[in-house]
DNA sequence: CAGCAACCGGCATACGTATTCACACGCCGG
DNA sequence: CCGGCGTGTGAATACGTATGCCGGTTGCTG
């Protein structure tokens, strides 16, 4: 005779992945001792933790995030939200792109994961991840129209959406923004180009207020000049938004109104690359008739040629810290964005 | 007196997201209901999906991504791993970060999100994702020592994960790699060159079966070699993994060799770059005394001084690919991932 | 030896959705 | 007039984990 089985423990799945359930059988105890033990919970005792580690390790058991992140209402993950302005095909800005890395860094140091995707800046992503639960904040990475931010970023608030945005800190944007101090980088830049003895300073970039970053820059280049005692500079200021070919368009213009000008800031080094290759084309050599610098030190810097002087946002730092920032918002701990430092870096294009 | 209240019916949340009861309750529904409606069951009347449509419109409802991954053991979600073989400080390789571009592109047409994660090689990303249930699959981006991906492959298979990698097919490796004919590509690359009059072409990047990819490329630049008569390249090979400071201190040591060269073939675009600089300090000028040419065809190559020639591979094509045949895998479909073309791009360097 | 606290761990249940099954209704042919 | 079928919906339940609450055991104290 063959003695009845006790049916009320739970019957060990042969070939599915193993829940709590399967470990807590093998083990003994019951499920929510499973749970309790491997989140570290001081409420089990140590024996019983080192088995139950010791028999999920052996059976390849990881925690069901989807359950895990229903039942807390939380799911330890952020998402990452690049966008464009213009459609261009697919391609991300270089300069955030750069940050990947360190935002990865910094998410998985702190136990998150990291969703990404790419949007277009018009579109509905307000509305996406956070609500479906997916993640618990966003980072919002993208130049573009301040109008659309602001628009987006209310409704995101009224939600109570965690979010952080790099970009310029607004008065009103209620402290979701980190950047560096663009007006300050621009007054390097404009102090550094004046050092070299330029006098006409063209500044490339949309300076509305619908770009801030760049508005900032323009102003602080303004600043530099004016404080150097030198006149202010009119008519020499190009829209462009942030992408080479904009650089190179906006070039033509100034050649084509036969501007007078020896220096170029470019609001960001795409733009410069864009603007040096429409000066070589012109005949016009870098730095003897213009002087150029940029704005970000993305790594194609180094390679233009000449290589790019440059105003430095430090992405490793920028990386961590929205990340850091985020995280404190989600726990509901005092965050205060932080102003980073931008720094000059000389290369041959001044 | 006021009449007793119904109180099986669903209260309300009001502070709270709403839920699919919350939903059903406005409609006079049951949760199933909704649930059925919003996915385009067909067995719900149109008259009742409109109207919940618009009521979960109106609401701002999403459905809880968790929750609906856990009730259907889906998550409609890839997970993109980056590798770095050395530890770098946290920055990747340009040729898979230019590919995040496309392969959200193609994600988010096909309704899938992406988790995007960062990894040392030789960790334990094998049992990561797909276990923990975030993720249907894998896309595995990174050069590296081919043997430890060996071993982790073959846990994979057995786990009946998900994955794709970009590389070069291997025999053995069960039809998971997508990449360039790298043989091919080092053959137009090696006919190029004696195109150019070269004759002793050095070969930087490792060319152990431990780096396929590179030895691939070695290899069909050899053939080209010989398919033009000339004798066969001996002791100009150098080891070097993808990154510039490798492709520097390579040509270095070829030069303390006092190797005899007109040309580099270099493994990547980066350690094109990184030869590159180390021939212009030691005064060789390129493409005058030395050619050179890349593989990769990464965003810097345009930039680098002078314009790198080189064997481009399609990043947009490879992301779209990659997600295609992953999603394929995952649906159960047929996958032949596809062995892509490489192609000459001849710049300034050759 | 009784009483009490501290320590462990089990029971029941909640998280929000998707699916299986059953059922009500209306219509048709026999 | 009845049985059967197709259509649309509700009831019940499962997915796997985490947590509030409560009870049992141990060891210590008086």
């Amino acid at each position: 005779m063959v003695p009845a089985e006790d049916c009320t423990t739970h019957a060990m799945a042969v070939n599915d992945k193993p829940t709590s359930f399967d470990i807590a059988a093998l083990a003994g105890v019951s499920q929510p001792t499973v749970s309790r033990a491997l989140r570290g919970d001081s409420t089990v005792s140590e024996k019983t933790r080192l088995r139950i580690e010791a028999i999920a390790k052996q059976l390849n058991y990881k925690v069901d995030k989807n359950a895990s992140s229903l039942r807390r209402g939380q799911s330890k993950t952020l998402a990452l939200l690049f966008f464009e302005d213009t459609p261009n095909g697919g391609s991300i800005n270089p300069f955030f792109l750069a940050m990947l890395g360190s935002i990865l860094h910094a998410c998985a140091a702190r136990g998150y994961d990291l969703l990404t995707s790419f949007q277009q800046l018009s579109s509905d992503w307000h509305v996406d991840f956070e609500d479906s639960r997916k993640a618990d904040g966003i980072i919002l990475l993208g130049y573009g129209d301040y109008a659309i931010y602001r628009g987006r970023e209310e409704q995101l608030i009224r939600q109570g959406t965690h979010f952080i945005r790099w970009g310029t800190a607004e008065p009103g944007s209620a402290g979701r923004t980190i950047g560096v101090d663009n007006f300050q980088g621009g007054y390097d830049a404009g102090r550094h180009l004046i050092e070299r003895g330029r006098r006409r300073i063209a500044f490339i970039g949309d300076a509305s207020d619908h770009y801030p970053e760049f508005l900032a820059r323009y102003r602080g280049m303004a600043a530099a000049v004016a404080a150097a005692g030198l006149p202010p500079i009119d008519g020499l200021q190009v829209d462009a938004l942030s992408l080479d070919d904009h650089g190179f368009a906006a070039v033509a213009t100034l050649l084509a109104r036969d501007a007078e000008f020896d220096a170029i800031f470019a609001g960001s080094d795409l733009i410069a690359i864009g603007a040096m290759r429409a000066l070589a084309e012109a005949g016009l050599r870098v730095p003897d008739d213009i002087a150029v610098i940029g704005f970000d030190d993305i790594p194609a810097a180094t390679l233009s040629q000449p290589p790019l002087t440059t105003i430095a946002q430090d992405f490793q730092l920028a990386g961590e810290k929205l990340v850091d920032t985020l995280v404190r918002q989600i726990a509901n701990e005092p965050f205060a964005p932080p102003v980073l430092p931008g720094r000059l870096i000389v290369r041959a294009s001044t």
